[in-house]
RNA sequence: AGGCGGGUAGCUCAGUUGGUAGAGCUUCGCCCUUACAAGGCGGAGGUCGCAGGUUCGAGUCCUGUCCCGCCUACCA
């Protein structure tokens, strides 16, 4: 590879980007090995729907998980980061439609199968930009093994995995009240059902008793649907009620008779305490009415509009229809009350209609077997979840889990493969079957439905690697490693997957489960296209690279929180790249071309400058290891980014202007440009091509630093802090003092413990360097301060001289605040110390610091004090 | 109704074995010091939602309470 780019600046990520990704590609980096004898890193990618674009979610969920696979790569793992789409059945379906719309078509009709040619189209366009976006991303994934949830492969185990169903009695067919979108014309899922709370009505209708003289009243929310009541109840234990327990009353408008039943779910605190009950519109109904065998009249058809079962109102749409019946109650004077009520209305995921409890011929799984060992994996911790305290909400969902009805009444899916005969025998089979089971017909059609899109997501994590074929991959790839993922799929995914991974593949299809935040605006609102506040990751990335957007969404990744996106934070992430990229320039400006690389140098004699530095370097190489390895991302970018800006670029870089240690600083930037390339992974390839020594030809491909305990040297750390301190007072007392930053001042410094003095004699001209000085002297002993400003610093006084320089008022309140500071905390620590609990209980090491930094204020005390006298007099 | 998460500097947020509160952005001052003005140096800014408790010591553990958000739930 040769550098193609110039070192212009500011760094200009746009087309280096580009290009690296394109070489990535050729290179076959990306690929994942199945003879490797590298211990195999698995990261199965969650497929994203085809209805559209990517969003930031999708940015922060890919950003994550390259990531990860960047660095598992780079400590020497084979790499499979397995990428595909999902057909995303009822979402696609619904997006290609509303497209159709507006040119006058519609699925009906185009029929069935033009329809479903239609949509694939779509498929292959948005398939497409899917793709374009994910390498804007970077994503370092096996694009050589992409998977669609439609393909060949994925059908086929779709099949074979409802047939399997089918066959151990887990998969069954009945008919059952369901959730029913009456735009979209299917049944739904618990799942994909949102609660909404409302502000509705409460009515309350009289129902005259069919025998004798008198009434009931009943609640009720929806009145339409008393054109399906075929009872009423009461709580057998209510007193007012009791004795009507058997009897019958007339139901209004259609004049049928109905019973009075008795039902320990009625409530007698509510309402009237008589409730009327649809059983095939209401689920709570529907138990009553299975309870108590009633007849389970249909009120609505598929639109919901009303059925020949409504008499007179047949026809009417479901609104028009209350609208009808309040009026027609009212006139016939059996409207008695009308008051506002909350509560929550369901609606469909997909299109937001209000969801119609509707009976229906649908397909379940029966999901209590499965659930139960998908529970104990996660209970006895085989499987981890990240954040942990997901975990109490997975158990409660698998605890109370329902059967899982997964046949759809539309057209973009697994077609259902069960075949029925003219007597309604039911056949399934992989293949299309020549006769019915049962008896014998040759007259067969396949069921008209779909599965429910999660149900082919559900055996992703192994129809992948080719099950039901027993592959070589399905062998070394699975379980993967980790699932990464949002929480707001939970449920509806990564449950099914441990559901069905644990019964087809006898284990979990992964060893933790890490879950990501929600990605929000600058204010906090959940970003959707009707609200117009989408930040389309592309733009981000124009604007500022996707090497900025992938470091600000791994910064605000911490768990368990939701990520706040803003363009002021990924402009600050945008300078940082900018930061790093003029380090490098310095790095190679500085850099005799002939200087070798090695990490196994000597430093045990160096000057603490590079004794400290290098000590620093494997402090952030092990916090970022450790941060990664714990998933603590956030916390793993803070690290390097503090390390990279604060101390290499801020000190070191500085320091080597004056002090340059080619090897060491060759070292440290080659280390940290390694360590960066997960969390940048462009502009570090693209500097990483600048260096003349690279030890491979890619930086994706070299090693992970490694901490060498060779170049720790605690001492030189603290002697540098000590350093970093003094220089710190003088600049501050520079700033304060309107000292101009290009003008040199002498300074004095008194100091008795020796190996400091001897510290600073050593590193007089680093000194010089870092604070401005003309000139730096030193005393061991105590010297005449009258024309100094003085301060203390650890174990030093630092004499800077006065009059010609300093402003005497500024210095003034300098001094008072700072004494202020001091008095402040000595007063705390001296409380403290005055405690004898606090002496005999703390742990010694604790007690002997208080007292160190008592003493030390102290002296500093006297020490201010002495200066602001000094002045104050002078 | 239950469960979960959050309330820390003007804003957005870090802070995992309890030991003197941190970052970025913003803001103020000085500076084009030859890697970098997408920058450098320095400063200001917080009784860590409220009330108790445990402890020598609590942002950090416990209890209660008030706000905010999310998830789950068949109250007609």
């Amino acid at each position: 590879m040769t550098t193609v780019s110039p070192f212009d600046r500011p760094y200009q990520p746009k087309d280096i980007e580009q290009k690296w990704y394109q070489v990535w590609l050729s290179k076959g980096y990306f690929k994942a090995e199945t003879s490797a004898k590298k211990k195999p890193y698995v990261i199965i990618m969650p497929p994203p729907n085809i209805t559209g674009s990517l969003h930031q979610g999708h940015a922060l969920a890919y950003y994550i998980q390259d990531c990860l696979v960047r660095w598992k790569r780079m400590l020497g793992h084979n790499v499979l980061w397995l990428p595909g789409s999902d057909h995303a059945g009822i979402a696609t379906q619904n997006v290609v439609e509303r497209e159709m719309t507006k040119e006058g078509l519609s699925r009906h009709k185009l029929g069935r199968e033009k329809f479903i040619e239609r949509v694939w189209q779509w498929r292959e366009h948005y398939g497409h930009r899917i793709l374009e976006q994910l390498h804007r991303f970077g994503a370092s994934c096996d694009w050589s093994r992409e998977r669609f949830t439609l393909d060949e492969h994925s059908s086929k185990a779709v099949t074979e995995a409802f047939v399997s169903l089918y066959q151990e009695k887990l998969i069954y067919r009945g008919s059952f009240l369901i959730n029913w979108c009456p735009r979209c014309e299917s049944a739904l899922s618990d799942l994909e059902v949102e609660h909404e709370e409302k502000k509705g009505k409460l009515w309350q209708i009289q129902y005259a008793l069919a025998d004798e003289p008198g009434q009931v009243v009943v609640a009720t929310t929806r009145p339409e649907t008393l054109l399906g009541d075929t009872a009423v109840a009461v709580h057998p234990e209510d007193e007012r009620y009791r004795s009507l327990i058997g009897k019958f009353v007339i139901l209004p408008l259609l004049h049928r008779k109905i019973p009075i039943l008795g039902d320990v779910s009625v409530d007698p605190a509510f309402g009237s305490g008589v409730v009327k009950i649809t059983p095939a519109h209401d689920f709570n109904d529907f138990e009553v009415g299975q309870r108590h065998h009633l007849e389970m009249i249909s009120i609505f058809d598929e639109k919901a509009h009303l059925t020949r079962e409504a008499g007179p109102y047949q026809g009417l749409e479901r609104f028009k229809a209350r609208k009808q019946i309040l009026q027609d109650l009212q006139k016939e004077g059996l409207l008695m009350a009308e008051q506002e009520h909350l509560f929550a209305q369901g609606l469909c995921q997909r299109c937001q209609t209000l969801v119609e409890p509707r009976l229906s011929l649908q397909w379940f799984v029966k999901t209590k077997p499965l659930a139960a060992p998908a529970l104990r994996a996660v209970q006895s911790g085989e499987v981890k979840i990240i954040p942990e305290g997901w975990g109490k909400t997975y158990f409660h969902w698998m605890e109370n889990i329902k059967d899982w009805c997964i046949s759809r009444q539309i057209w973009w899916g697994h077609r259902i493969p069960a075949w029925y005969c003219s007597e309604q025998h039911t056949t399934v089979s992989s293949e299309a079957p020549k006769r019915c089971s049962v008896c014998k017909s040759q007259s067969l059609k396949q069921d008209e439905d779909v599965l429910d899109t999660w149900f082919s997501s559900a055996l992703w994590p192994f129809s992948t690697l080719g099950w039901p074929r027993q592959t070589k991959e399905l062998k070394l790839f699975y379980p993967s490693h980790v699932l990464e993922t949002g929480f707001d799929i939970l449920f509806f995914w990564v449950a099914r997957m441990m559901m069905m991974g644990i019964h087809f593949m006898k284990e979990p299809p992964f060893h933790e489960i890490f879950l990501h935040a929600m990605v929000r605006d600058a204010e906090g609102q959940k970003m959707s296209k009707t609200k117009g506040n989408v930040m389309d990751p592309l733009d981000s990335i124009e604007t500022y690279g996707s090497d900025a957007l992938r470091f600000t969404h791994l910064s605000l990744a911490c768990q368990g929180r939701d990520v706040k996106l803003s363009n002021d934070r990924i402009e600050g992430y945008r300078n940082f790249m900018n930061k790093m990229w003029n380090a490098a320039r310095f790095v190679l400006m500085n850099f005799p071309k002939e200087t070798k690389f090695s990490t196994d140098f000597d430093s045990s004699e160096l000057p603490v400058v590079h004794q400290w530095i290098l000590t620093r370097l494997q402090e952030t190489i092990l916090e970022t290891r450790r941060s990664l390895e714990e998933y603590r991302l956030n916390e793993a970018c803070f690290t390097v980014y503090h390390f990279a800006w604060s101390e290499f670029c801020d000190w070191y870089i500085e320091l080597s202007k004056s002090h340059l240690n080619a090897e060491v600083l060759w070292y440290t930037f080659r280390e940290l440009i390694k360590l960066l390339h997960p969390f940048m992974p462009f502009i570090t390839e693209e500097i990483w091509q600048h260096l003349p020594d690279k030890e491979v030809e890619s930086v994706m491909m070299a090693s992970y630093p490694k901490a060498n305990s060779a170049h720790v040297h605690a001492m030189a750390k603290k002697e540098m802090e000590a350093m970093m301190a003094i220089v710190s007072y003088i600049r501050t007392v520079r700033a304060e003092h309107q000292v101009k930053p290009s003008k040199t001042i002498p300074a004095v410094i008194v100091v008795s413990n020796k190996s400091i003095f001897s510290l600073l004699e050593r590193e007089k001209s680093t000194m010089i360097h870092l604070a401005k000085l003309s000139e730096f002297s030193l005393s061991l002993k105590a010297v005449d301060t009258k024309n100094y400003v003085v301060g203390t610093v650890g174990f030093a006084d630092v004499l800077l001289p006065m009059r010609e320089l300093f402003d005497v008022e500024n210095e003034k309140k300098r001094l008072q605040k700072e004494l202020q500071k001091i008095v402040q905390e000595l007063e705390h620590i001296e409380q403290k110390l005055a405690q004898s609990s606090f002496i005999e209980k703390a742990p010694k090491e604790v007690v002997e610091k208080e007292k160190q930094r008592a003493q030390e204020l102290k002296l500093r005390k006297q020490q201010v004090g002495n200066n602001l006298e000094k002045i104050c007099s002078g």
